[in-house]
RNA sequence: ACAGUUCAUUA
């Protein structure tokens, strides 16, 4: 895994090599990795083969985690649609892709302004027997905020709240940036103080969000007390 | 055996 990180892969491949010589065994974590590591080097077609050829020849079972890791690359590198469709295929099989999965289809779907692919994928989630989480919510949120599409945005932080899945760092940092761009403080405000009364931390990107907020209305005083909370709260600006 | 691989936010 190190090595991917430092995009060698080749080496890591020559490693791999050698243990498969010396009869030792491959796992499923094994080839994760090594997927993910072509990934990483932007080696997508090379990545794509070798994970067809371990499900077409069950060189090893493979898992959920293999699946979000191919699915993620194919949207990481642009290719959002044969990342749909290839989780189209997976759900067919006996290892079905998981809820990260879906999640990283709607969100590259989302980003590739096809929200109402991505809000398709969430309508079926239910009959297909899966839960959305914390994480469909924000990224679905963040697509919906993105073009300005309020109402339906709105609607579903109710829908979120009525399935009880509580908002995080995360979600409240994507709505607070929405207000932000928008100019409406008031409500950067309010759900800043909201994410406190239900005890979420926020983090550096919180208060940079809040800053850049303060920033495009030209209230930089505001901006600055921001700023100088943050040390106060054993933060560190970055 | 255990461990090791996996999704979303600001600039």
């Amino acid at each position: 895994y190190c090595l991917c990180l430092l995009n060698r892969v080749d080496f890591a491949f020559a490693i791999f090599g050698s243990i498969f010589k010396r009869g030792r065994g491959l796992d499923v974590v094994t080839f994760n990795t090594l997927i993910k590591g072509l990934f990483l080097e932007g080696k997508v077609a090379e990545a794509e083969k070798l994970f067809m050829k371990l499900l077409r020849h069950k060189i090893c079972v493979l898992d959920e985690v293999t699946y979000l890791i191919v699915i993620n690359g194919l949207c990481k590198a642009g290719h959002t649609l044969k990342a749909r469709d290839l989780l189209v295929i997976l759900e067919k099989g006996r290892c079905k892709p998981n809820i990260k999965a879906y999640n990283t289809v709607m969100d590259s779907l989302c980003k590739d302004r096809m929200v109402d692919d991505a809000l398709q994928i969430f309508s079926k989630l239910a009959e297909k027997g899966m839960s959305a989480n914390v994480v469909t919510y924000s990224s679905l949120l963040h697509g919906l905020c993105n073009f300005c599409r309020w109402k339906e945005a709105k609607y579903l932080l109710n829908d979120m709240v009525a399935h009880k899945i509580s908002p995080n760092t995360f979600t409240f940092n994507i709505l607070m940036d929405a207000y932000c761009k928008e100019g409406l403080l008031k409500d950067v405000e309010d759900a800043f103080m909201i994410m406190r009364q239900l005890n979420v931390q926020p983090d550096v990107i919180s208060y940079n969000t809040l800053i850049d907020g303060y920033c495009l209305q030209g209230q930089m005083d505001k901006a600055r007390k921001v700023f100088d909370s943050i040390v106060g709260l054993g933060l560190k600006p970055d």
